[in-house]
DNA sequence: CGGCTATA
DNA sequence: TATAGCCGG
């Protein structure tokens, strides 16, 4: 889920368009094969399955939201997450009940005929598995995107990489790469303005966030920013029931954090979860190469594999094979610079 | 989610 | 030309 501050960010949530950040976009990879996975789904909460049933609504996405960034100059490169620090325990058992109550609550509207709970529940029990993973990963490779596993949270990977210019700006859901010191998120990047939340539509458009903007207008420090974030919640703890953004930020602001952690947590330790935000685990080298598309090995996953009409992505080949075009040998990063 | 078709 | 709704796998 990441961290709640939301509310914090108001007149610091810049409206863009697809066409207006060009550049690289690292992406929080599983984030982004979540949104799929939860969004991609047909009224009663079925996912795009093949038909030996295998869960196949990431690759749709994947692959015409690729279509969309090369089209527009965006270089997306996905940044999975690798082995989650050990804090992280809690958070991963909390989600992981979380989809189980989703998986029989998802069975039990159906039963009822509640198209809309069913719904809610099927997008509740969303999980990124090892098959999602993988076959997210292939579909990349033969689309010539590149990706690779952080040694810890994409989200701080995400960060290292914006900030030594790696990437031009992070993109996410979550907020947690401001913690990690991104200097640019940028949140909903998607082609389709709406949404179904719940029963019904809500539009949402892409946002830039610039951390030094956001953390000016709060007139605060990063490390008091995480501050906030550990007194209402990261993924690394479980944060003070009755104290959310609004107060976390007063609390911040007077200087009262490690009273507050002291006299209303006093089984957490705030040390290592800052240090974990200031200096997490991230590789420093690392050079992303954009390679032409490979339209037999898309066909041959997409299509041969996972039953995709050839008739829906052909045009999507044509798509991506254009903004390649006049290119000599392989795209790499120093076309942006 | 995003492509596509029907509809105005 | 814009948009609501349906479908994909």
């Amino acid at each position: 889920m990441g961290v709640s501050i939301r509310p914090l960010l108001e007149g610091c949530r810049h409206p863009v368009s697809f066409g207006d950040i060009p550049g690289v976009a690292a992406i929080d990879a599983n984030n982004a094969l979540y949104q799929f996975l939860s969004i991609i789904r047909q009224a009663d909460g079925t996912p795009l399955q093949d038909t030996r049933g295998r869960v196949t609504s990431h690759l749709s996405g994947l692959l015409f939201r690729t279509a969309h960034f090369l089209e527009n100059g965006i270089m997306p490169f996905y940044i999975f997450d690798g082995p989650p620090p050990e804090f992280k325990a809690k958070t991963i058992a909390g989600r992981r009940g979380i989809r189980e109550a989703g998986e029989v609550e998802w069975v039990k509207a159906l039963e009822r005929g509640d198209t809309d709970a069913a719904y809610r529940a099927a997008m509740q029990s969303t999980r990124v598995d090892s098959a999602i993973l993988g076959s997210g990963k292939r579909l990349l490779d033969a689309l010539g995107i590149p990706w690779m596993e952080a040694p810890s949270e994409g989200e701080a990977q995400s960060a290292s990489f914006v900030n030594n210019g790696i990437a031009t700006y992070s993109v996410s859901q979550d907020y947690d790469s401001l913690l990690f010191g991104a200097t640019v998120l940028v949140r909903n990047l998607t082609v389709s303005g709406k949404r179904r939340i719940g029963g019904r539509q809500v539009t949402i458009s892409p946002e830039r966030i610039y951390l030094s903007e956001f953390l000016e207008t709060l007139g605060i420090t990063r490390e008091q920013l995480i501050q906030i974030g550990i007194l209402i919640g990261t993924d690394f703890n479980e944060g003070i029931h009755g104290i959310g953004p609004k107060k976390a930020l007063k609390i911040v602001r007077e200087g009262r954090f490690s009273d507050v952690m002291a006299e209303k947590a006093p089984d957490t330790d705030p040390e290592p979860i800052m240090e974990f935000f200031l200096f997490p685990p991230v590789a420093e080298a690392y050079q992303p190469e954009w390679k032409p598309p490979d339209p037999d090995q898309i066909i041959g996953i997409l299509c041969d594999e996972y039953g995709f009409s050839t008739e829906r992505i052909h045009p999507v080949l044509e798509r991506i094979a254009g903004p390649q075009k006049g290119q000599s040998g392989q795209m790499r990063l120093d076309a942006w610079n």
